[in-house]
DNA sequence: TCGATAATCGGACCGCAGTCCGGTTGATAT
DNA sequence: ATATCAACCGGACTGCGGTCCGATTATCGA
């Protein structure tokens, strides 16, 4: 199955970190996700986090990157957690099923994702021109979902239509959506129905390039 | 015809303007985009401009706001030329023929608009988070495609629906998308494709919520 | 032509993202 | 225990986006 050996090559962390660089890492993410609790995402700079944690600016600059990577840091839980499950979970989530279920079941679950995090992810996905798309979790809902399309539809461009697909979750989209009034369960009923238009239910293992036309 | 009424609201503009106000736009404009030309979006700031321009900084704020305003007044021209083109152009971009055929034309002319105006489109959307939806620019394009899709196909939830049509064209996935290595025609064809999956030919008129099943 | 008025102008100013490099400290081998 | 060295630390520094307000100037009525 070269399917989860590819994603989880994604996922790797270097091995070994001197104790003074790990109680840092912890220092900065603690606060930071204190900082952003109380004043908001976007009320809270960078020299303020490393105030508050009591290191140099540097130091989180260092370990970090930018600010979309501090927001990356701070999410890596629940994404390894979303990754997991995709990876050896149960179904429809983890592999088991077929594929257009298990888009379904990732979108879905993408949602919810987004749901409860929608402010450090649209941090995260926009503190920088392009940084949604050099992220590492990125290629892996791209490739998971690629992987799948291709299954269902061997005739789509399946990197192509993952990459509409995930931007139809954007956070910086679904911020303005909300924004703008829709609730949480019409963005998850759109983007399911979305799915569902692309990708109808039995067209899997046709012919490369064939739609239903439903006769002429 | 209340559709044209709405969206030519969308694009008004000032009656009167004091002669230095008008000469210092210009100036700024001109100025902006000989320094984008030379030394690219990314390598030019706002002191720069206004430089280059012989006005203050402050003037160049004042008139555009913000960096993303000062690439929106640079897209103005061919913006209303594609804005024009929808209201009262000939078909199938402008008024005169089935919803989808008006969908496809759109999307295929903004993929043209994309494509020769492609870094300024992403400064003007990416220069700070959720400028793209503020542009009132996307407002009309939104507007348009919502309008059509309502047309094509009732049942569905059209106002999400054209979000994430346009949420394909997003100038910074294209961007990323181009990086990657796709050509134009590829992500043509694949914006193409993805209409004529979500609002296949036939469904217009169609009871609400009725998908075309293909029998069993 | 000229004064009153309101809008425009522009450069000094601020806070923040991100860089740099000399000093410091933790890990390792002897 | 200690010497060695790589890795880390942190605060001063730069450049940029954006703001502000006193000076300036176009416009209009008389």
């Amino acid at each position: 199955m070269p399917e989860d050996v590819e994603l989880s090559s994604l996922a790797a962390r270097r091995p070994t970190e001197r104790a003074d660089a790990a109680r840092n890492r912890r220092l900065v993410l603690d606060a930071a996700a204190k900082l952003f609790a109380v004043h908001g995402v976007d009320g809270v700079s960078m020299d303020a986090v490393a105030r508050e944690a009591g290191v140099g600016k540097g130091t989180v600059f260092r370990r970090f990157g930018d600010k979309s990577g501090l927001a990356v840091a701070l999410l890596d839980d629940r994404e390894r957690e979303l990754q997991e499950g995709i990876l050896s979970g149960p179904p429809p989530l983890g592999p088991g099923v077929p594929a257009a279920e298990r888009i379904t079941a990732f979108l879905d679950a993408y949602v919810d994702y987004l749901s409860g995090h929608l402010d450090v992810l649209r941090l995260s996905e926009t503190a920088v021109p392009g940084a949604r798309y050099r992220i590492g979790s990125y290629r892996f809902w791209h490739r998971h979902l690629a992987i799948l399309i291709r299954e269902a539809d061997p005739g789509a461009d399946a990197d192509h239509l993952s990459h509409v697909l995930l931007a139809a979750l954007s956070a910086d989209l679904v911020h303005a959506l909300r924004a703008d009034g829709h609730d949480w369960e019409r963005i998850r009923a759109g983007v399911l129905d979305l799915a569902a238009r692309v990708l109808p239910p039995g067209r899997d293992a046709r012919s490369p390039g064939s739609r239903p036309g439903c006769d002429a």
